[in-house]
Order: structure tokens, then sequence, then C-alpha cells
DNA sequence: GGTGCCATGTAACGAGTTACATGATTGG
DNA sequence: CCAATCATGTAACTCGTTACATGGCACC
């Protein structure tokens, strides 16, 4: 259900096409939700024909003809409906932590070999979103309402990434401490 | 695929009946992924028929017989094959992310009012997760070395709550200084 | 002339969810 | 007597992924 409530929610503003919409859900939609162009496809058929949106084809020249899909008020008062009701806290899916939980199996270099990867990467994104921080919400005070909610969704993944980032750090330490006794128990005293 | 070698992970100590494997995924295992035992029956027949786990029933007294899953040489094989491969970091689905996206659709009070019951939910997991930490690892240097690789993932989780209910509060302590402004916009100058 | 963007779709599959079903034993 | 635990499964469905398909235009 939570695509076809993160499809409306980029209604709200402006009707858009299928194709607008699978690249927000590259971009800026992309930190929290991710979907393929087949998935939001299929859910815009859905959706229409629940007459939560309602779509119109618009000719252009030069390239192909789009569909424009925007919400209908049955849709909007669903998206409200959903709004009022409390949501679950989302379930983790960390392949990289089962990996984890049996790296005793494979050498120390292996495992923190792989955790600098994944700081590397998290490192990258964390740079992306401070650079967002920066150029749109320098001075909160001219930022409209709408994208000062944004900016809480922004400040989320900040905190996630350098979060990410400080547990990494940890787990390479431990993991070089830990590694060191082990390679040479003779020194272990 | 993840779930597959999540089950073979649990099976390297020694052998899991389905049930045995289900209630690991409600437990520990579940901070970093979940599963119902449908999905695990099912994972556990096509594990078995590409040879990867092989399964004896254990007849039982008083109680319903059982069938163990063990992890055959070829099944380990893969699982350590697995294992040296690069994972790719998990996406983010966080549906209380999509709500606050469109949070001015709502009161500030309604926002406001739903994270703080997740600050709550996290909290308790928070205070489960260093209490695991309390009672096993006090002391690492006494831990064997799986469990000191279970401890880094656990550290994982300890990070994480953390961290989010730091956000959430940022995100509260936000909300309620622009709704101030907004619901009193005579004193804004 | 090839790559990449715009724009939409079908088909097949794999993963995850929900509901239903069975049946004995233990404990309040 | 009712509920919970142990133990396994089927069926139907939705959601998510991957591959394949089309076709014009712009830019280098």
């Amino acid at each position: 259900m939570a695509l076809a409530y993160a499809i409306l929610t980029l209604l709200v503003e402006h009707p858009h096409s299928g194709y607008d919409i699978t690249k927000k859900f590259d971009g800026s939609v992309g930190f929290f939700w991710k979907a393929t162009h087949q998935q939001i496809y299929r859910e815009l058929a859905k959706l229409e024909a629940q007459s939560w949106v309602c779509s119109e084809v618009v000719p252009q020249e030069g390239r192909p003809d789009k569909r424009l899909y925007a919400l209908t008020d049955l849709g909007k008062q669903q998206l409200l409906a959903w709004l009022a009701k409390p949501t679950e806290p989302m379930m983790i899916k960390e392949e990289l932590l089962i990996k984890l939980s049996i790296g005793y199996l494979a050498s120390t270099e292996q495992m923190v070999h792989e955790l600098e990867r994944h700081r590397q990467i998290h490192l990258e994104k964390l740079a992306l979103y401070r650079q967002l921080e920066q150029t749109h919400f320098q001075d909160l005070s001219a930022v409209s309402m709408p994208l000062r909610y944004s900016y809480l969704t922004l400040r989320r993944g900040i905190h996630y990434e350098t979060d990410y980032i400080a547990w990494c750090e940890e787990a390479i330490e431990l993991l070089n401490q830990w590694g060191d006794g082990y390679s040479a128990p003779a020194c272990e005293l």
C-alpha cells in the first residue's frame, strides 16, 4: 500500500507522468522509498481503476506523448485519511549484517575491507545530503512550509548516514583489535 | 536470495527445524531481517531441492514430529562464496518519511504526536538492546569469536535506535518552533 | 553513427503477506 | 474449558525485480 500513497504524495503539488514519478523515485524520494518504472506504471493503472487519480494524454512535439496523472478528490481524501493513521516503524533488512554475523568464517581482512567499502558509500551519500542542506536550507526562515517538511526527511538521511559511518568505524576498530589477538595468539599473555 | 543465506547462516552452528528458524527470525535475527514461517518453509523446501541443506524427521513424544534441516557441504560452499562477494547497501523504506513529507497537509500536533510515538517505540527497542549488551557482552575478552561478530550487529542496532531517537527529538523541536510561528503569524513581525 | 534521454509498456518470475487448516499437549 | 505452545503445511494474493520491446530526437 505504501507505494500507492508515496505516488499520491507527489501528485499533491501538480500532475505528473509516470516518467516524472520514476525520476523522483530515483532522486529525492529515493532516499526513503525505491520503485522501478514498472511498479509505478502498474500502480498508476490500479489507482486510476479505483478513481484515486485521473489521467489525460498530452500530445507533445518532438517527443512521445505523455499521460499526465492528477489526484482526484477521492484520492486526496484517501491520502489525508492515511496521513491521520499511525504508521508502524519499518523493519530493517540489512544483508551486510547477515554476512557480518558469520564473519568469523571469513578472514578479518575480508570483513574489514567490506566495512571500509560501505563506509565509503555512506560517506558519499552524506556528502550529497550535506550539499543539499547547504544549497536549499541555509536560511530556514525563508523556506516554505512544504519544503520545511522535506527538510525533516533530509535531516533523517543526514542522521542515518552519519551514524552508519560511525558504526562502520567502530566495527572496523573492534575487528582490528580482535584480529591481532587471533593471528598471534602467543602474544595474548 | 538473502533470505536463503540468512537461513543457511543459522544452520552453520547446528541443525534447526523450520519452527526453530521461525523463532530466531522473530527474535535476534529479526533485528536485521524478518520472515514469516511460510516464507521459511518454502525457502527450506527450495534449499533442499538444490541440495544446499538436507533434512531428517525426528520423532518426538507428546509433540509433533519435527524435521531437522542441516547444512550440506554444497550449502556451506555456497554460503562461503556468498560471504566473499560484496554486498550492496540496502535501501531504506520508511513509511513515516513519506507521511512527513506531506506533513504540512495535517496539523503540527498530529505530526508531533506521531513522532513522539515513534520515539517511544525506538526507546523501548534501545532499552532491550542495551540490556542484551549488558548481560552478554560486559567483558568482551571472555566472549567467543562467533559471539563477538554478533556483538557487532547488536552495536548496529544500538547505533540505529539511538540515532533514530535523536532525529525524532530534533524533528519534534523544529516542528514546535515552526508551528508556533504559524498559529500566531501576527507575532512574526 | 552511437549513446543517452524521453516515454510507455508486456511478460515472467521471485519475494513477501494474509488467511486458513490441522492436531496433540500443557497449564491456568 | 480455553488459550498457548509445538510443528507443519496449502492457497491466494500483492509487491518487487529483471528482461525485453519500441521509437523518435538531440548531441557529440
